[in-house]
Formats: structure tokens, sequence, C-alpha cells
DNA sequence: TGAAAGATACCGTTGGGTAGGTATCTTTGA
DNA sequence: TCAAAGATACCTACCCAACGGTATCTTTCA
């Protein structure tokens, strides 16, 4: 029985590897299947091994919340980087990587991880403070009203996909939707934001 | 000590009042603080009664959700009876119970439960199912894409505000969010939608 | 050689679920 | 009319698997 007793140690690599499998049960299974010896054996390690990286399992999980949040900051970072307008920069950022498409299209498994997530409440609360801290960032070329319902949107947007039907078909209307948002972004910010259109 | 045991025997009662439990710890402390034990304890009744009235857990929690859709089905008819215009009727009533005020500012639990019920496949399925016969229903008034993106800002707009800081605080632009959106649903069909505004 | 990495074996609790009892209600037949 | 008989409601006591977590031992590496 060769287990990752003789083989080479690499705790750095074993602590990514546990990340990283709890953070694919979770996808594929939901968030109850995250559980220590599971993924500690889809690691290929025991419990002891995780628990020796993690003091908890809290602290395993809320690791995988805080490496999704950094993955998504960094991709509107790098979308944002190439967008030349200031106004509504950030929400086109949001938009579009919110709306990429093998971010929904996926099994909706992206989805279905972001609302376990958002399900608890100490896990919301990391994303909350991540959201609150990149809106307040932003709030000069995107506190409009303007923007802050096309996010709205597009937040209403993928989680209208997790609740389609048949989660694996192929969304045509995505593109158009995102271009739409898009296109709303790029208007003239105007004096004064009320309920007065239409 | 005289439990339900010797007391009048009222199964309709004792088989809401398990349901009504399970809703309000669903609603007050996650899905997860549904356990048999403890909602069979807030009814102030035993397991046993529990699995008398209920096969199985599962089948409980199915049937809080089922009552749950049948409320949220009767108000949007509710809403839809006092709608004389038949474009966007749907729509309209859509937006306006899914951002009424008290169903968003009680602390965002209605929010958090209807999250919880989303993580949840089995549960999601039913919601899901539900979703696309209402909308199979009113095709002909509500399948206009500027209607369909108006729900979808709707389902971004309470899952905004779960995802607020402080649940508690007043929620002032709800009232302005709604008015805007329902707003958007009184324009004239357009004879082709595409993303041809801003 | 000693600290870090990992394995093994165990513990207490709690989860959903079952078995079989007792109490109450409803039906029925003389 | 009313009591036996059966059905329904509800309880007590248990099962057992899985959970998160700990203590301790072995192996590897610097």
């Amino acid at each position: 029985m060769a287990t990752a007793y003789n083989r080479k140690k690499q705790p750095e690599l074993v602590r990514r590897t546990l990340l990283d499998c709890a953070a694919k049960l979770a996808l594929e299974q939901g968030l109850a299947a995250v559980t220590v010896q599971a993924v500690s054996h889809a690691a290929g390690v025991t419990k002891g091994a995780l628990f020796h990286h993690f003091p908890s399992k809290q602290a395993l999980v809320e690791g995988v919340v805080a490496d999704l949040i950094a993955q998504l900051d960094a991709d509107i970072d790098a979308a944002m980087a190439k967008d030349p307008r200031p106004y509504g920069r950030y929400t086109r950022a949001y938009v579009d990587i919110t709306l990429h498409d093998p971010m929904i299209t996926e099994g909706g498994q992206w989805a279905a991880l972001h609302i376990s997530i958002l399900a608890e409440p100490t896990l919301r609360r990391m994303v909350s403070d991540w959201f609150a801290e990149r809106l307040h960032r932003h709030r000069d070329t995107d506190g409009d009203a303007d923007l802050e319902f096309v996010r709205l949107a597009a937040d209403g947007a993928w989680i209208a996909y997790l609740v389609r039907e048949k989660p694996t078909d192929p969304v045509p209307e995505l593109g158009a939707l995102r271009a739409r948002l898009i296109a709303m972004t790029l208007a003239e910010p105007k004096p004064a934001s009320g309920g007065d259109r239409g």
C-alpha cells in the first residue's frame, strides 16, 4: 500500500489538492457532500493529514471560498484593465465575468456552488464583505443607479439559468443578454437618476 | 406530564404545526437546522409522531416547499386579478410580490430561505418546475424579452439584498427599484426585441 | 536529531429511521 | 345505546451509520 506516506512530502501541494478537491466536491455534489473524510479521500490522504493542514472543517471550506473570491477578483481586475472607458468599467467587467459562458453553462455548477455559499451565513458574509469593498472602491465610476440596475440583472440572470429545467442545454439567449447589459453601461451618465423612464 | 399523548388527537393541526415549525426553523437558522428532532420538539411532539405524519424527512421538507410555492402562486394570482392590463401582467405581479417590502426586509429571512431551497437540487427542481409552468402559462402576455429582463432584475434584486452586510437596515431604494421595474413593464410591446437600446 | 507530514485508531454526538408499545378516535352490530 | 373491534394518533426506546475531532504513533526531511 503505497500511500502518501512513502512518496515525497509536498505539503503545499497537498494543501492545494485538499482545497481543490473540496471545491470539486461542492461543485459536483453540493456543499453537503463536503465532509472531511470525502475531501481527504479524494485528495488521496487521510483525515489526519487534513486536520494537520486545516484546524477545522470550517477553516477548510472558508479557504475554498476565499480562493473562489480571489479568482473572481482577479478575473474582474483583468477585464477592467482592458477597458479604456472609466464610466461603468467595474459593472462591465462584472457582467462580462459572471455571465461568461463556461461560468454558467457547465451544468450550472458554478451557479450551484455560488448558491451553496450564499446559503451558509458565515460564507455569505465573506462574499458580502468582498462585494461591499469592491463596490465602495468603484463608487465614483459605478455608483450610478443605472449601473446598479445592470448588475442586479446580471445576478438575476445566472440565478435564472440555475433554475432552468435542463441545466445542460446551450443557453442561446445568454450572449444577447450580456450584450444588452453591456450596452446599457455605455450610456452617458445622467445628472439625476430616478424612476422616470418608460 | 401531559404531552400530546393524552390530549385530544388533532392530526391535521399537528401536521400543520410540523410544517410551520420546519419552515420557521429554516427561516431563522437555515436549512441545516431543520432536523427531525428539532422540528418535532418545536412542534411539541416526538420524532415518532413526525414520522407518523411524514414518511421521511425529505417528504417533510418537500411539504414545506410545496406550501411556500402554493403561497407564492396564490399571491401572484391575487395580484394579477387586480391588473386590468394584459401585457406584462404576470411580470408585474411577479415583481410586485417578490419585491414586496416585508418579503425582503424581515431580516432577509425570506430570501435566505429561498436560497436554501435553491441550494438543494431536489427542492430546486420543484421551484424550477413551478417557474416553467407559470411562465409557459403566460407566454402570450409575458414572453417578451423585455419582460424577461425585468423579471431577471427582480430576481437579482432580492438576492442582492440578501448579500447586503447589515440585513436589518431599511432598504430605501427598494421602492424606487420596484417602481422602475413596474414602469418598464408598461412600455408598449415592440415588434422585435433585440439589444438595440442605449 | 527533531520538527514537520502523514497514518491509525479511537471517541462523543447527532443524524435519520425503525419497532413496538399505549392512548384516543371511529365504526359497527346486537 | 353502547361496548367491543379495528383504525388512527402518538410515544418510548432503540439502532447504526456518519459526522467532526483528538490522541498518538510512524515516516520523512532538513
